[in-house]
This record gives C-alpha cells, sequence and structure tokens, in this order.
DNA sequence: TTAATTTGTAATATTTCTGTAACATTAAGA
DNA sequence: TCTTAATGTTACAGAAATATTACAAATTAA
C-alpha cells in the first residue's frame, strides 16, 4: 500500500474522479462530501494525507485545518488544499493556517498526484539509498566501499559495520551498549573495550590529512559521527 | 533568529529584493548566483530552507536538488524551487524531484513569505523534542552538545547532566539536597559543597563576556536558572 | 597448507574529570 | 561596624575514562 488518503470536497464529481485515479495508482482513498461528518470520519480512517476543500457547505477548510491542527494525533497530517479561488491572499490564508501545499481547481490529475508525491515523500523519510553520505564520506551499501573526498579507503568489515552504523544516524551519540547491541551479530559476548578498538582502527582509515576528525568521543557517553 | 535560509539564483535583482526583505522579518540569510558554488556555501552555512532558482547557468535546479538529497546532513532540508517558467511538466518534475513547493515568477514577497513559513513549520519535529531551550542557551540531549549564543561550548559530563536538570525546569529554585538526589548517580555519597564547584564550573563554561550570568544563587536555598 | 588479514583482549599510556580541603569573599543581622 | 554563616574560588591528588599498542587466536584468501 502506498498510502492512506482521505478526501473532503463536497462536489461529487471531483471526489469520484480523484478517488478513481488514486486508487488506480496504489493508494487507499476515503472520502466525505461534509465537513464535520467529514472530520469524525477522518479520525477514525486515519490517513497519512488530506484532501481539503477550501469552500464547503457547512464548515471551512481552514476551520477544519485547525481542527486538525490542534488534536495532537494529527497535529502532523499532511493537508493539500483544494481551492476554487486564484486570489492570492486566499492561498496566503491557506498556507498560513498550517497547510502544507495547495492547487487550483479545476487542475489535472497528473499535477495532483506529483503534489501529493512531493508531500507524502516529507512526511515519511523512508529512504532506499545503497549511498550513505556525510560530508565527504561515502559508503556504498551493496559495493562495500568507503569513499572519503573521492578518494577509495579499505577498512574490514567490522569497521564497515560501525562506520554504516554512524552514518544512518549522524551525529546522534551512541554508547558503547548501543553500538555493540546494533553493529555485532547477535549474542557475541565482546568486551565493551574493544569498541575503543575498532573506533581507533575506523578513525585511522577515515581520516585523511589535513581534513578533520569525523568520530567524536562522548566521555561517559560514547561516540558519534560530526 | 526566525531561521536561516540560503538562497541559490542567478539573478541579483531577486535575491537582493528577497534577501533584503527576509533579513527585516528576522531570518538570517545568504545566498550565491552561482550552482556549483552555491552548493558548498550552502553546505557550510547550514540553512533551515533552501530557495533554489530553477534554471542557473551552470546546474539546473533539479540537480542540486539531488545533490542536496543525497547527502545525509541535508536529507530534509526543505526546497522552495523558484521558476520562470508556468508549464506544468516543468511543476511536475520539480516535485518530483524532492523539492517541498515552488512559486513562480514573478511572485510577490507576500506570498512567497506564507510559503516559507508553511514549510518551515512542517520541518522536522524530531530535532525540537531533543532539545533544551532556555534564552539564549540550548542543550541537545542525544547530541550530547551545548551552545550559548550559538556557539558550541565544552562541558563535563557532570555539568551535563547538572545543566539538564536545571533546564528541565528554569526558574525553580533547587536545594543542594534535591540536586545531589537527582543528578548523581545513585547511593553516591559527596559532600553538598561539591556542588558549588560544579556550579563554579558550570558557570565559567556557559557564561560569554558581556551577556548575563544564567544560574542564580539563592542564599540559604540552592541555585536556579533565570 | 600457507600466508595474509581480521579480531578480541590485555597491558600500558594518556587524557580528562571529580571531589575535597583550604582559603577568600560576600551578605545579613546584631 | 563587627560577626558569622553561606557561598565563591583555587589547586591538586586520585579516579575514571579513553587512547594506543602489541599480540595471539581465529578467520579468510591464495
Amino acid at each position: 500500500m502506498k498510502g492512506k488518503i482521505f478526501i473532503i470536497e463536497d462536489e461529487a464529481s471531483i471526489v469520484q474522479l480523484v478517488q478513481h485515479n488514486l486508487e488506480k495508482e496504489g493508494y487507499v482513498v476515503s472520502s466525505s462530501l461534509n465537513g464535520n461528518e467529514g472530520l469524525k470520519e477522518l479520525k477514525k480512517f486515519e490517513p497519512n494525507l488530506l484532501l481539503l476543500d477550501w469552500m464547503l457547505p457547512d464548515l471551512s477548510g481552514i476551520d477544519i485545518c485547525k481542527n486538525i491542527r490542534r488534536d495532537s494525533n494529527f497535529k502532523s497530517l499532511p493537508i493539500i488544499m483544494l481551492t476554487a479561488k486564484g486570489e492570492e491572499e486566499d492561498k496566503i490564508k491557506g498556507l498560513e493556517s498550517g497547510v502544507d501545499d495547495y492547487i487550483t481547481k479545476p487542475f489535472s490529475f497528473n499535477e495532483l498526484s506529483a503534489r501529493i508525491k512531493a508531500v507524502l515523500r516529507r512526511s515519511d523519510p523512508k529512504v532506499v539509498a545503497n549511498e550513505l553520505i556525510f560530508d565527504d564520506l561515502k559508503l556504498n551499501k551493496i559495493e562495500k566501499r568507503v569513499f572519503r573526498a573521492d578518494k577509495e579507503i579499505q577498512i574490514g568489515p567490522t569497521e564497515f559495520r560501525l562506520l554504516e552504523f554512524f552514518l544512518t544516524n549522524p551525529k546522534r551519540v551512541y554508547s558503547r551498549d548501543q553500538i555493540l547491541e546494533i553493529v555485532w551479530p547477535n549474542n557475541v559476548n565482546v568486551e565493551s573495550r574493544t569498541i575503543d578498538v575498532h573506533i581507533r582502527r575506523l578513525r585511522q582509515s577515515i581520516n585523511i590529512e589535513g581534513k578533520k576528525e569525523l568520530i567524536r568521543t562522548v566521555r561517559s557517553s560514547g561516540y558519534s559521527l560530526v
């Protein structure tokens, strides 16, 4: 499933068109033709994104928007506003009331689809890259290669896993226990001091003269990539 | 500071106009007139948002965008694309290459400002939770870093815990016994006067000349952050 | 099998942190 | 003003944490 999308829009023809096409693209879609109803259904449905009409018979889009932003469960629900008006004033109000994007009717389904993708991409950052980059350090997961400043670097398997681990969460400080837990194969018993030695080896490999140290020691806490 | 914004745009007049107005609104702004240069400067500047021209003399906006998205430090940097073209095709490409929003030239500064606010609002609520902020003092729990007026400060583990403690309840006055109880590991026996020394060390570290004292002594009661 | 590489540990060196004591200064009441 | 209790400051000796090195066992490559 690509994601769940909820639509609140009173023009049935638009709902039908959009819902049909989105479902064809693999989304799970639900909708409501009115504001108050829609708010309730939406909270049950728990969508990943909301398409919201600006002008509704009962509630204005802005009111709905504000209601949603006040609910801690939906504070960060991405919202794309559908508006018939082209006036800039309205656009600004919409954006300021906490909308992530808007699109003016009539719109092509292609453009809507692209905007949905863009907004969704930001809201869940699942990363499928096989290259991890940090500063001038680059690690290729499938080729098992490491580069510093475009120069390839040789490191052993353990140091590779260690570096890969650091690269998935740069800047964050990890304790030796956490590092052991994740970088070493399950249920191995190694001294926690052993990590110091591997850190040293990794440092020696990735440090190029003149370039700054990349692994930071945080006394009493652990290590991090900076 | 509201945030740091970087601009990559080759029309100097636009840069000037936008930069000036954004600075008036309280942002810290830096800019570059060309793509390759801009990329480098941007990574030094570490902005919270990028305004990126679609058509540049050397690199296309999309290329820049892709480059940024591959670098783990800037994976989630919000980008707003500035485009002269109105064609829908371009818009779609832009959105799909990982841009968060776009705006078509010529645009009013009001609209740009509203879009910036909207995009910034969404960006990275995770980071915020890890940070304790009081006045111009900032402590990042998972990166184990402390800043005063945006300048990083080195402090030892005990001073870090002490400051973290004060930051979770600013203004409140704590007795030495309470501080001992919470900041020191269980069942340690340390003289209560020892705290005075750590307070002194903390004060020395976080005090910048010209800036006001942040730790207040309450005679016969204890200390607090003010 | 042999050679080369990798790995974990222990021993040692180095760095940084911590608590305390001794002395200095300050604040507040008599 | 003097006295006294509380807090500020400083220096220093262990203590604790980390860095470095060397080496033997284990693993892998040749």
